[in-house]
Order: structure tokens, then sequence, then C-alpha cells
DNA sequence: GCTCAGCTTACACGAACCTGACAGGGCGGG
DNA sequence: CCCGCCCTGTCAGGTTCGTGTAAGCTGAGC
């Protein structure tokens, strides 16, 4: 299984290129968002390494324009610090998972292998979960094919839970999402939209449902 | 996964043990010397966190004893005094790491996390008996990669069995496991907790069980 | 068959959560 | 420019569910 490994601190790239050997993995190193883009383009990779610290441009630009091509690949970013902001828009740009220097290399291969063993499911632009289908891009809804229209908070909830789906998102996260760094709010806010968004999911017939795990957050899943 | 904060100022381990249930840890607070040794003792930790300037006595000196009785826990040294003698003769003594105050409460999980995930069989973030899976770090169980969902409780229970599978965990260490310190159950908690666990695993199709060692404890296995 | 550890069910309490209602505000239509 | 609609965030009341205790039952071991 090849892997591309984009980074541009050689020493860390080379570590990482290592770690994943031994763990039977072959992979590419590319030090830029242009050759990252050129790699991508002629060879079929298994998943991507992406550390945003690009010297050439941003790496979530890359990301972006691989999940505006459909491309499915799984994409691992790299950051140097696990700042909610870069959480947040990487997340939004179609990254499968977040690893913050420094890391482990054990964690980055089960990270790694995680993406690798669920394909697909977070991927691309548009999200998929039973007969409910979300366009990350355009942020709507569908439900067998038919559009449907909730409100803007309701689709953020939405949003985090289908890209978690069959995981539990903590509360915080989902707080994270809906409201990003515009001051925490002081109520029950979470609580009322994921309320609203289940009557809502329910009423169009979409067949999934949001587990309430208490004291920590809630899990979506296909029903029954 | 229960660590243990060895920190006289109360405003400060409050905010750590904050920072740190946050990233899904609990924790324990103890403010001297005497108190850890005590608590490390009777409880096991997956890692401390330990400051060295305690009113009663060098912290230092708790690391060498833990070190001389060859207890492999994870420590996390935490000092006012960023010198690099203090760097020196902490990590002589047996620390995992070394963090100096002020500093970020992203910085101490990331630290943390990294020498929790080190060497070890207790380490790993994902633990595996038959079609049983526990992810250590969302403490979430699958059943042949379906998400099951349980209670806090049970998942304490849950995850001190899947470390120790195939040996027999005194029932006192569960209890321990389970509550910490927070002041000793005067009830048959354990067995109670047992129980419900068993009856969930089995409706939640895992091939695993619980077997009963009278007089001492629990011992959990594949199945058949 | 007796004893005691362990098992199971029941129950009470409180925290966490759900949801209907409402007021404020933004936005589009008239 | 004003009206009305819907989205939004907050609150309060009601409800559910996890938790710990207790009590009665089971079964292992002597």
């Amino acid at each position: 299984m090849r892997l591309l490994i984009v980074e541009d601190n050689a020493e860390l790239s080379r570590l990482v290129a290592a770690g994943l050997a031994a763990a039977g993995y072959e992979s590419d190193i590319v030090g830029s968002a242009a050759e990252a883009r050129e790699a991508v383009s002629s060879v079929s990779y298994a998943a991507m390494i992406l550390d945003l610290g690009l010297p050439d441009g941003d790496g979530l630009s890359v990301l972006r324009e691989l999940r505006r091509q459909m491309e499915p690949l799984p994409v691992l970013v790299l950051t140097a610090r696990g700042g909610l902001q870069d959480r947040v828009s990487g997340l939004r740009s179609g990254a499968d998972d977040y690893l913050a220097k420094p890391f482990a290399m054990e964690e980055l291969v089960a990270r790694l292998e995680a993406i690798l063993r669920r394909p697909g499911q977070l991927l691309g632009r548009s999200l998929r979960l039973a007969n409910l289908v979300y366009d990350t891009e355009s942020r709507q809804i569908f439900v067998d094919d038919q559009p449907r229209i909730i409100s803007a908070r309701e689709t953020s909830v939405l949003e985090i839970l289908l890209r978690r789906q069959g995981r539990v998102v903590p509360k915080k996260n989902v707080e994270d999402h809906i409201f990003g760094l515009e001051g925490e709010v002081a109520s029950n806010a979470v609580e009322v939209y994921v309320s609203r968004l289940r009557k809502q999911l329910a009423e169009h017939g979409a067949k999934v449902v949001i587990h309430t795990i208490r004291g920590v957050g809630y899990l979506m899943a296909e029903e029954k």
C-alpha cells in the first residue's frame, strides 16, 4: 500500500516514512503543495499525510482542491499545534483526521489505519448515511435524493455528527463547531439544536438516529 | 483512564484537572508527597503529574521511590523553576517528561499523551478481545465494528478488565479504578456494575466472558 | 446442609437532558 | 420603510437515565 507524505521538514518526513515502513507501508515524500498536486494526479495513493505548514502555500488548499474534484483519497492532516481554528477549518475542508505535533509514531499509524479501514465515509464533498445525504459545499441535505431545507444551525450540527458517524462526538466539540470562536454560549443551545434536528430528520423521513451519550455527547448512526 | 495530580496549589490543580477532563481523562488530586505515596500504592493510575515544589518534602523523592520499586507508572514533572539543573535531576530520577510553569494546557495534554503512548501493553489506543474493541481515547466500545453505548461506570469496569485480559483483576483494583479516591463506597457497587456489564455485553453480542474468581476478583477472556 | 461470597432486581435520588414557549432580531417582500 | 416570518438563543418545567444502596436470592465450597 502506497502513501503520500506532504511535509517540508526533511527530517520529520524521513522519520515518518521510516515509521510507516516499519508498519508495512511504502511511501513517497514531497515537500510542497505543488509537488503534492502533481503526485496525486499521477499516482494512485492509498492515503495522504498532509502537513499544513508548507512553504509554497496552504496545505488546506490542496485538500480543498482534492475534495472539489470529488477525490476520495483519505487525508490525515498534521499540524504544529492543535488549535481549534485549524481543527475546524481542517475538518471543513475535508480532512479525515487530525494529528497535532508532537505526536508518537504509534498514534500516526493507528489513526492512519483507522481512516484506511473505513472506506470513504467521511470523505468527499458529499457525506452519506442511510438515505440521508449532505453536500458539504452547498450545505444542502437530501433525503431519498429529495432536497430538504433545514436551518443553518441545524445544518452545522448535522455536519459534524455526520462527519463522525458511528463515533461519539463530545458535546463540547459540537458547540465549538456551531459557534466557532465567537464567544461561548451560556445555555443549553446544543441540546436545543440537537432536539430540533432530530425532529426535522424524523419529519423528513431520514433513517438515522442521534444517540445521546450522557455526560459525553452524541452519536449519529443508521436507524436499526 | 485515571491520572494522579500531585500539586499543592489548589487553584492550579483544579485547573489542570479541568483541562484533563476536557481531554477525556479522569483525575484525582492530592496535595502532598505523603498523600501521593499513599494514593499510588492503593490505586492503579495511568500516569502521574508531579509538582516538585511540595510542602512536605521533595517531589523528586516520591519519584525515586517509585522507580526503586520498578513501578512503571509514567510521570510528568511540573516545576516552577525551569532551570537546566532541575530538568536534569528530574529526568535522572526517572521522570518521563518535564514541563516548566507557566505552561499551556494543550502542551500538558500533548506531552502527557506522548508518554502514555510510549511503551507497553497498557498504552495502546485501542484494546481488542474477540469481536470487542475498546477505544481508549474516545472511551467508546465496538462489537463487530458497530458502536455500542454503555454507561460511564460500565465502561470503566470494561476498561480495566480488558487491559488485563486473561489475568485475574482483584476486586479491590476494580473498585479503585472505578471510584479512585472519591471516598470509598459502602456497598456491593462493583458486583452491581459487573453484573450490568455482563448483561450489556451479552445483549450486544460480544463474544467475551467475565469469569468470577471467588474471594479474589474477575477475569475477562474470549468466549469458549 | 450450612455458610458466605457473589448475583440480581428493585428503588430513590439527582444530574443530565429534552422540549415547548417566547422574545429579540435579521431579512425579504410588499 | 414597515410588516411579518423565521431563525436564534434562553429559560423553565418535565422527563429520562445513570448511579449507589439495599435486600433477597443463588450457588459454590466446606
